[in-house]
DNA sequence: ATGGTCGCCCAGCGA
C-alpha cells in the first residue's frame, strides 16, 4: 500500500497536477490538505476519472481536507471524523477514516504565523488536543497512520539555514515539544526511517526562487505507528511537482507498506 | 535597504 500527503494550496486550481501525479505515482491512499474548497465544490468527477473516490471536509477559501483512495473495489471509508473532543473548530484540519485496515489521520496543522501571536497559541492548544486524540485513536487503532501539514520542522537538518530560521515559528521550542509529545505515542516519522540527511524538504515558499535554491523546509510528514513499523519499504519526497508550472508551494511525500 | 509570491476573489489577509 502507497500512502502519500500533498498540501495542494487550491484543490480547484491543482486539479491537473493531482490527477497527473495520481497517474504518475499510482498511489493508493493520498490525504491533502488546504483544499479550500466548500464540500458542495469538491471535484468527484475528476477524481472518479482518475480512479479515485473521496472523503473530504472542506470551507470556503481556507483549510480544508481531504483522503483519497483508489477505486479498487477494496478501499472503501470507515469511521470517519472531522470534529474531535476539546476542539470545537470552525476551521476544517481533521479527517480521519479507516480504510484498507489502516486508520488515516489527516492532519492540517495551524501555521500558527509568528511565536507569541494568538494564532501561535492556538497552534500549540490544538496540537495537545490533537494529541490526546491520537492517543485514544493508537488504542483502537495501531495500525495507525498520521500525516499532514504538520507546519513544524521536526529539526534542523529539516530547515534549510537553522541559523537564520533560529526560533521563528515552525522551528520554536513549543512546537517541537508538541510534535514530540506526537511522536512519543508510538509514531514514528516514516522519511528518517530512511534518511539521516538534512537538505530533503516538502516546502519552499514561492519567493526568492526559494525552490530553485532548494531554501525549503520539511514540514509534511507521514507518522506510522509502531506496529506498521516493520512494514514500511519506503519513504520518500516527490520533488517533481514542484517543478511543473503553477505549482503547489509544497510537494508530495510518499510510503510503502508491504501490506 | 526593502520586499520579493501565491490563492482567495478584488482587499487585504493568510501562508
Amino acid at each position: 500500500m502507497k500512502i502519500a500527503s500533498w498540501n495542494v494550496n487550491s484543490l480547484k486550481v491543482r486539479i491537473p497536477h493531482l490527477t497527473q501525479w495520481l497517474a504518475d505515482a499510482q498511489p493508493d491512499v493520498v490525504a491533502l490538505q488546504e483544499t479550500k474548497l466548500e464540500d458542495a465544490k469538491f471535484p468527484v468527477d475528476e477524481l472518479t476519472a482518475a480512479g479515485y473516490h473521496a472523503v473530504y471536509s472542506g470551507q470556503k477559501t481556507y483549510n480544508g481536507v481531504a483522503i483519497l483512495a483508489r477505486n479498487n473495489g477494496e478501499l472503501k471509508f470507515d469511521d470517519v471524523v472531522t470534529d474531535i473532543p476539546g476542539l470545537d473548530d470552525p476551521q476544517r484540519r481533521i479527517l480521519a477514516a479507516t480504510v484498507g485496515g489502516v486508520r488515516v489521520v489527516d492532519l492540517y496543522v495551524v501555521n500558527g504565523k509568528a511565536v507569541g501571536d494568538e494564532k501561535y497559541e492556538y497552534k500549540l492548544h490544538w496540537l495537545e488536543r490533537v494529541r490526546a486524540f491520537l492517543e485514544q485513536e493508537i488504542k483502537r487503532h495501531p495500525r495507525l497512520v498520521v500525516l499532514g501539514d504538520f507546519n513544524i520542522a521536526p529539526d534542523s537538518r529539516d530547515v534549510y539555514d537553522p541559523d537564520s530560521w533560529g526560533e521563528e515559528v515552525l522551528c520554536s521550542p513549543p512546537e517541537r515539544a508538541a510534535l514530540k509529545d506526537i511522536t512519543e505515542l508510538g509514531l514514528n516519522d516514516s522519511f528518517r526511517m530512511f534518511e539521516q540527511d538534512g537538505g530533503h524538504y516538502s516546502w519552499w515558499d514561492y519567493r526568492q526562487g526559494a525552490f530553485r535554491r532548494n531554501m525549503g523546509l520539511r514540514i509534511d510528514l507521514i507518522l506510522l505507528g509502531d506496529a506498521l513499523k516493520s512494514s514500511v519499504k519506503a519513504a520518500a519526497i516527490d520533488r517533481e511537482p514542484r517543478r511543473w508550472e503553477r505549482p503547489s508551494d509544497h510537494t508530495p511525500v510518499t510510503v510503502d507498506l508491504d501490506i
